[in-house]
Formats: C-alpha cells, structure tokens, sequence
DNA sequence: GAAGATCGTTGATCAAAATCAGAAATGAGG
DNA sequence: CCTCATTTCTGATTTTGATCAACGATCTTC
C-alpha cells in the first residue's frame, strides 16, 4: 500500500508536466494540453552511469535526448583513436539533433556522470510537430539555437587566444549552470583537463596552466574540479575584445 | 509583343518548379503541388552587387534566403572592426537560419560577387510547413546539416594543422561545385586570402604562404583567384588522419 | 595612362602554445 | 593499507604560425 503511493508520486514527479526544465527545453511555450501529448511520446529509460554511451558515431537516429540530470559529452573520433569534443551538455539541451540529415548519428555521445536522459523518438516527435503549431516553432528555435551557438564557438576557435578560450568556457559554464538554478560562482567541473583541451582546441597542458594563472590573478580558486569564480567582471573582461556575445555562450 | 512574351519566358525560368537547384534546395522531396505553394511566398529581388548586404547583425529576423547564383559569406564583427567570417554559401545553401531563435540575425551576409537570392519569408514558411509534413522534415533536415557542418569546421579548427585546414576548404568547395554541375578541379576563389584565413582561423600570410606550397608540391596551379586542383589525391591524403568526413564538409 | 588603392607574395623575426618529460596528487581495486 | 592507473601540475624545449615589413601585381578611377 505504502509502496504503491510512493510509486504513483515518481510517476507524477517525472512527466513533462512536472519537470523543472519545461521552460528551457522543448515543452515551451505550449499549452498544457500539448505537453501531455508531448509527455506521452517521451521514454524515461534508466538513468546512464559515467561513461556509458547514449549512441556512437554512425549508429542509426532514431531519437533525439534531452538530458534530464547530469552532463553528457559529445565528441567525434579520429582514425588515430584521438577524440575531438563537441560539446557538453547541461540538463534541458538536446541531443543528436545532427543526425536529422543523413539518419545517422554523427557524434559519440557519452555520460561524464550519472545522468537521467528523456529519449523522444523522432518519428512520433515529428508527427506531433505537424499538428502542433507552437511545437514546430519550438523545435525550429532549439535547432536555431543550436546553429548560433557553433556560431559562437567557431568564432571563438577561430581568432580568440588561449586565456580567451577558457574564460569564455567558464563564463558559459557559469550562465548555464545559473539558469538551472544553480550556483553561477561555484561548481564542479564534470571534464577533464583534457575534455576541456579538446573541446577549446588547445592541449591539456595549457589549460592547467590557465587554472593555475587564473588563480594567481585571483580570478578563480581551483582544486582539481572544484572551481570558485572570485572575480566574474575580470573574467568577462577577458573577452571584451570578443565577438563572441556572451548571451550566446549556450545560454539559457 | 515580343517583349511580352520574353517577360513570360522569365517568369517560368525563375519558379522553384523550374530551378536547377531543387534537388538540393528546400522543394526537395515535395510533390509538384507543394513546391508550386512554396513557390508562391518566394521573393526574388534585383540580384545583389559585390560587396552589398543581405542583412547585418542584429538586424529583425524576418525571412530566410537561398543563394540562386553566386557567393554570399556570412560573417560577425568584433567591436575592433575586424571580422571573422562564419561561411562562404554557394547555390543552394540557405542563410539566416541562426535568426529564428533570437528573432535577429547574429551574422552579416554580404555578396562577394553578383548574386541572386530567393527571400522566403519566414512566418509564411512555417504556415506553410505546419500544412506540408514533407517540407517540415525538409526544414529539419537543413537544419540538422547546419549543425552537422558546423560540427565538421569545430573539429577542423579545434586540432588540425594550417596545411590541413586549407586542403579541407578546398576539398570542400571542390565537392561543393561539382555536385552543383561546375568543374571539381577548377575554379575561381570569389573570396580573398584574408577571408578564407578568417574563415580558417589563419593569418593571411599563412593562407598565401600554403596555396605557394602546395603549389611547390604540384598539388594545386594557383593564380591569385583562380585554382586548378592537379592531385586531388594527395589533397585528400593530406586529410587521412582527420575525423573530418569529407561527405559532410558542406555537402552536397 | 598616371595615381592610388587593394591584394597577394615573400622574407625575417617573434611569440604563443604544443610537445616532451617527469613529479605529485588522487582514486580504484584488491 | 598498498599498488597501480589516471589525472593534474610544472618545467624545459621546440615548433607552428602570427606579426612586422617590404615589394610587386592588379584593378580602379579620373
């Protein structure tokens, strides 16, 4: 009796309904009417442990993922075994959107913690799409977005200098962690130096050598993957120069 | 008279249902019917001139634009006025799609050479697109190659070498062209050295220093803008240890 | 066709970050 | 608790490509 109260209120926690990522992630803007149709296409698997795959490079598309709880990296893959980051990945962004075009996946993506992810079959999601005006729209804004941020990030890779690239990397991680109602001066960081090196383009060397600069400036305190931002406006001075607009560093 | 019925001749030549392009265009994959409704909410304007914009950052998003014919780069603007261009778009390629989130462009688009541009109006198109499910998984999959070039030029500028990021741009325009009926293996660059180094994150210097060496290397006949690809082969070998699949570099 | 502007090439030098190498810290597993 | 593996940090050296500088070629405009 007491097991099955319990039950029923995971089942009412986890729906679209209820999850605290509706207004960043695809239900928004609709009405609660759609969201529950939207809700009844979503599959909850387990949630995926560190390292764990949620599909590989060239696996067929069949869904894209929202990331409930957790951080997931994607990356691609060298024939020399090296891997190239993409990108990471926060709750309420979506997954797998590249592999719309050709019906493959194009990146690896894998958990870098235990994360929770809602799958949503793209077959069902776009018959939804063509008879929910508003979801269209949303689905056209998140695949926009998408485009805007690599916008951002080329511009980044393409002119910005070391010191640049990772300010600009704490800065998004800070604006989407503050988003997600948590701390925007204080978190842990669930990559490695290397992830880091990899996704900015620069070796993993360099970038420890920027935590432990950073924090001579007094710009951050580091231990290991804790960081302390203590300096915000230093660290957007660091980008001032920049094109790159930090509204578009991923945000929200 | 005559005139009359040269104005008429014009008028078929120019609709989607008559364009080269359609096979890569949006009207891909639509039946005659719905491409004459796409048709009907196109604007084309007087063609561009060089150096005329299209749009400018932060400029109202309101439509989305297809080059019919010639070369339009999109690029943003760093406070210091230099810029960092973001994409060269051959016929066919659609530009303004980073709009639709934010309701303003985040690049500018500007002709490099005399161009022609389809507008589609974009509220029209997605009125539209909530009525045909065909051009609605058409739009996603532009969408989706967006991202997945983008994910390719990330790679490209996150680990590869100069030698390496010029073979890769020119391979890519090479495929580019042909699969739009022109020559793989000649062409003329519509773009300065400075620009493909911006694009590239490359000095201009560097640019030219490699078109020389490649040169050297009876890879390519360089003529200021003109090129002539004389071993495609050992282009591509210059790319073998890269993650870059050559399929996605912008194509088709 | 001269003057000026722009663009491309080439050389010399410099600097930022990669690479190489090794030590220290942390974590996992028995 | 000890061992082994991984990750991080730091130092020394090298390399790639940026920067600075100058010149030749091409195009434009009057």
């Amino acid at each position: 009796m007491a097991q099955n109260k319990v039950i029923t209120l995971d089942k009412i926690k986890i729906a679209c309904q209820n999850c605290g990522l509706s207004n960043i992630c695809l239900p928004l803007g609709l009405d609660s009417d759609d969201v529950e149709r939207l809700d009844s296409i979503v599959q909850r698997n387990r949630p995926l442990r560190r390292g764990n795959y949620l599909f590989q490079t060239g696996d067929t598309f069949k869904s894209v993922y929202v990331v409930k709880t957790g951080t997931v990296k994607t990356y691609t893959q060298c024939p020399d075994g090296s891997e190239q980051v993409i990108g990471f990945h926060l709750p309420g962004e979506v997954i797998g959107l590249d592999g719309i075009e050709l019906r493959k996946y194009i990146c690896s993506a894998k958990a870098l913690e235990t994360s929770a992810i809602c799958e949503i079959p793209f077959g069902q999601l776009e018959e939804l799409t063509a008879t929910i005006p508003n979801l269209q729209h949303q689905m056209f804004r998140l695949l926009s977005r998408e485009i805007s941020n690599d916008t951002s990030l080329m511009t980044l890779l393409g002119k910005s200098t070391a010191e640049e690239r990772l300010a600009a990397f704490l800065l998004s991680l800070s604006i989407r962690l503050h988003s997600r109602g948590f701390s925007a001066t204080e978190f842990n960081l669930s990559m490695s130096r290397q992830e880091i090196g990899s996704y900015l383009g620069l070796a993993l060397e360099t970038v420890s050598r920027l935590f432990t600069h950073f924090q001579e400036e007094k710009i951050l305190k580091v231990n290991r993957k804790y960081v302390e931002i203590l300096d915000l406006e230093k660290l957007y001075n660091l980008l001032s120069q920049q094109t790159v607009c930090l509204e578009k560093l991923r945000a929200p």
